[in-house]
DNA sequence: TTTAGTGCAAAAATTTTGCACATAG
DNA sequence: CTATGTGCAAAATTTTTGCACTAAA
């Protein structure tokens, strides 16, 4: 598992480093967001010592590169996300347990016809969040914990 | 005009003070997002002393009660908006003035239908916002000041 | 009056910076 | 070796709280 981060970071031009790897390594198992503290009470089960900064630090360089994804969610917690789908997409997020899946749908051909036409403006972006409860959650009718 | 705001606050059974039309007040005029230091230095232009506490507590009510909506930037800063329109609408943001129009524009059937057959959950909400230049700013080649 | 609103100071929570030391390549 | 990465302490930024005082209804 070791060999595709180190592989990663290396056409990166990042160093190859042990809490590096940890990072990657937990973001890719939770397939959830984790906002950077989540991550360093993870990363203190791991060495004896890690500082907190050095969670943000490697979580924005990280970003930076589209290795992870950055999200800020309405209750302005800030959150980081492994993803492996490099092309466009949104994210479908469940409220109850948080997990995160790939929605392909993406309506940004219609948007921008939308804006051209109705505000005469140009689309440059777009950031498209879809809350609701996934199939698991669903099933095990915890779906009115949350908005 | 402070007419229209003291209906809607007595409607809302909160009280009517200067301080809480003043807040409606600049983010009507502003029809753009205004962050709550925003919002406190143009306070302080007109009272002798406000408190930015203040503004927060306000700020807060206000968007419980839909008044005003809150939207949480990508830059991680907290955003406040007067927004007329009580339909379901995105907002389209001007990233050089920041300027924001309603988009009417919605593609919730298709994502929901996406969401249930593809990943078998539910939607409940989702949050779109969409980036780019108004036609203001594209006339006057404001345009690659930023992403 | 009585309840809700406010200012101020102070705390809490979150993120960033500076710098000396450690480590990867 | 040399450039990067890291820990620690400390700062900066943003938001919230407690409490005494004020103002609206």
């Amino acid at each position: 598992m070791n060999t595709d981060f180190s592989t990663i970071l290396r056409s990166l031009n990042l160093k190859i480093t042990p809490k590096r790897i940890a990072i990657l390594d937990i973001l890719m198992n939770e397939s959830s967001y984790l906002s950077p503290e989540e991550i360093w009470t993870r990363m203190k089960k791991q060495f004896r010592s890690v500082g907190l900064p050095t969670i943000y630090r490697n979580l924005e360089e990280l970003s930076e590169r589209n290795i992870i994804s950055k999200v800020t969610h309405p209750n302005r917690q800030l959150y980081y996300y492994f993803c492996a789908n490099r092309s466009h997409h949104h994210h479908f997020v469940c409220l109850s347990c948080r997990n995160v899946e790939d929605i392909n749908f993406c309506a940004l051909d219609e948007l921008r016809r939308e804006v051209k036409r109705k505000h005469n403006g140009k689309v440059i972006s777009h950031i498209l969040q879809v809350n609701g409860y996934c199939r698991n959650c669903l099933n095990k009718e915890g779906k009115d914990n949350e908005i």
